[in-house]
DNA sequence: TATTGTTATACTCTATAACTATA
DNA sequence: TATAGTTATAGAGTATAACAATA
């Protein structure tokens, strides 16, 4: 039973940046683990759950609101599709577009990973008071510039 | 110019899990960008650092410091003794072990880049005051049960 | 037998650039 | 000429397991 356990060196553990990594890492990693059986990963969660607040969008609508490249809504819609979570039609009004609409069976997934997600962050934030952890997320929308 | 911009729902940004996973992006990017020209990678970095605060160490407990697998210690290495800085030498109590320690390039590299990356915590954290800075690193220590 | 470091492999992820169809 | 979506490709990154040397 040798080595004795090194502490992350402060200049890591100083640094948000670097805790910030390590926390997305974890809160990836555990919400990933939860809503597998379910039939989501993380990021075909994210785009339903944009398309449940926003109503139809098209694909480059949900690339744009998410951050990500447009090629990457192809593979994630074609998979949700596929499991009947939500259509495509095309847009009449301009018809290069697709609008992606949740099925009834999608609107239900929603509901069901959103308490999932609730779950896994309460699990996440637990050594956290309530005040806490209210004011952790205001201060990391703050950095992001969101809300 | 069509596309109205759609705000990232609720759903997200009212969980901490998923701020984190955008902040750390961010802040991994950033980094990057920001030690790239003096040889770094943030990985590279993280290596460094930990060497750095602990004295030499065998790739095991760097690994097991970091959080990270032994295997991926040994390109990390591979590179930065190429580069200079840092020194392998067989762990004379135990011949299986290497005991990587800073050249002095590589603690002067180490200086610069704490340098840089208090530079970028900066500019990251500069819609925060000291105090909510301070309050956020706090909070994240708290969750990933460090320091 | 167990552990350290190494290597090789396969796998996932992502970025990018063509390509089509529509505008 | 520009945009939305699709496809294909290549590249990076990672995880895993097998292996050699040493304990």
């Amino acid at each position: 039973m040798p080595s004795h356990e090194h502490p992350l060196p402060q200049a890591l553990t100083g640094h948000a940046g670097y805790l910030a990594v390590r926390l997305g890492q974890r809160a990836q990693r555990q919400f990933e683990q939860a809503i597998l059986p379910i039939g989501l990963r993380p990021q075909t969660y994210d785009l339903l759950a944009t398309v449940a607040e926003h109503g139809p969008l098209s694909q480059r609508d949900i690339a744009g609101t998410l951050g990500i490249e447009p090629a990457r809504v192809v593979g994630m819609t074609d998979e949700l599709e596929r499991n009947g979570f939500l259509t495509r039609r095309v847009d009449p009004a301009d018809r290069r577009r697709n609008l992606i609409a949740l099925t009834p069976s999608g609107r239900r997934l929603v509901a069901k990973a959103d308490r999932i997600a609730r779950e896994v962050e309460d699990e996440l934030l637990s050594p956290l008071t309530a005040r806490m952890r209210e004011d952790l997320r205001t201060a990391m929308r703050r950095v992001l510039d969101l809300s």
